[in-house]
DNA sequence: CCCGGGCTCTTACGGTGTAAGGGAAGAGGC
DNA sequence: GCCTCTTCCCTTACACCGTAAGAGCCCGGG
């Protein structure tokens, strides 16, 4: 246990030449500041790192502070993903102007959610899987600004009500697949993952208690079509099939639009 | 703390007139056991409410003994994920037969994972979710066996290998996709969700430090097309378009069949 | 000057993951 | 019979977690 950690002197932690003063060296800690910190804590270190007590640390107080502006870590954590994703409406780039099109208006907002999921991709998964705020919510645009103008925008430019319903979920569902998919197999904690895949055939005695401790272990002889094409399955860059898969998406929906009433 | 529970009498615990006598009580635990348990207990309970000490008394065994067959916690969830699309594999219903063609290969698969995600709501999150073991492994097919056969079984039938490859990951943030919007939005923590949606306007004063608590507390006229779209958005059962998107995939899927090589 | 109210810190409690070792129950040899 | 060895489970212990309750500081208004 070390709970005197650094709370002997409070006004000057860090820093041998430091610019204090008279200006308090510490910002005064606003919800706003909470999630921002809450945000680029799990970006800089994982999600599985976030703590109260680490997050307050972050912020130089004492964690318990931190309920001010908070209920409690699952609040919290809801916050931040709205906080992303509300990011994303006031983008000037994903902002539809007057004279666009549909089709211009799904591009806008797909390659806005992408940016967010590659920009914090271990914040994405929560985009994903947290339980929306109402039934009528459907990830990943998780707030009512969302919704509500996801759908206004679409029936402004001749959805039917159930081709823009339509839409509305087959987006948010292209969304997340592809998205969640690159970002799994992309950002994840660094180096753990590969070097876990590699540590095949580790020599065990077969009567371990152990089943079999991980699958991975097995070696890649009895896969062989795994074997050959590895290469090509590891590609990271999915942008061009992302591309693709969107405009077939916005066919499809132009389809929809044309048939549903 | 209650460490002294049932451990006096190592074979009766419950029951008065119990079937006893030389049988030992308890299925001597094995990993399987462990892992089925995690999974019941995950399906029941909730993922949130998982702890080891917790699932060690599922079991009526002390917590610590689990260490024998799991290595951590995380390891623990990594293979009930697995075991859980493993199980799947053996799935006479999703087997392929010899004389199949490539689209039923999809059509089985695809709702054999659908029924995977309907019956463990609450795990399905974490196949999307966690990280594969290799970086050629994607979501939701995660075993070298399901990678190794979905790739070699539309290459026996006609697929190049691109063509092969790109069905894999289209299917695979398909199924996520779809799966995932779905599951996120039924099968939850039961009536929290719809009870703190409608607990809209609480009297709250508005120099409140929390700046907007929790976005689901204004009221919803700000918002007329969800007014109006609420029965039609809240729809439940989305079998039908899940349907139908396996379809258009499918066609999509032929499409790049032909178009590849 | 005091003082009151808003922030932050302190303390405390039960719960969590897990490292380390102890002890009982059965298997096998003599 | 006994002795030993292996296998399994339990006990203890530690650092850390989320969070309830209240104490103390600081700053602005009278």
């Amino acid at each position: 246990m070390a709970p005197a950690s650094k709370r002997e002197q409070p006004p000057e932690p860090a820093g041998p030449g430091g610019c204090n003063g008279s200006t308090r060296r510490r910002p005064p800690l606003s919800r706003s500041a909470v999630l921002e910190a809450g945000i680029d804590y799990v970006d800089q270190h994982g999600l599985g790192e976030l703590s109260m007590r680490r997050l307050g640390a972050f912020l130089q107080v004492e964690g318990m502070s931190l309920y001010r502006y908070v209920r409690s870590r699952e609040e919290l954590l809801d916050a931040m993903v709205d906080r992303v994703m509300d990011q994303l409406y006031a983008d000037p780039s994903v902002l539809l102007g007057p004279g666009d099109d549909w089709d211009d208006f799904l591009r806008r907002i797909a390659t806005g959610v992408r940016r967010v999921a590659h920009t914090h991709p271990q914040l994405f998964p929560l985009v994903a899987t947290r339980h929306p705020a109402a039934p009528w919510i459907r990830p990943p645009l998780r707030s009512l600004r969302w919704v509500e103008g996801f759908l206004s925008g679409l029936l402004a430019r001749g959805f039917s009500d159930e081709a823009a319903i339509y839409a509305y979920r087959a987006f948010g569902s292209f969304l997340v697949g592809r998205l969640l998919v690159d970002v799994a197999a992309a950002g994840v904690s660094p180096g753990k993952t590969v070097a876990q895949a590699e540590q095949v055939t580790s020599g065990q005695s077969p009567d371990s208690p152990v089943e079999h401790l991980h699958g991975t272990e097995v070696d890649l002889q009895a896969f062989p079509t795994i074997t050959r094409l590895a290469d090509k399955l590891a590609v990271e860059d999915l942008g061009d099939e992302f591309d693709d898969a969107l405009e077939t998406l916005i066919t499809r929906v132009d389809r929809a639009r044309r048939a549903l009433t």
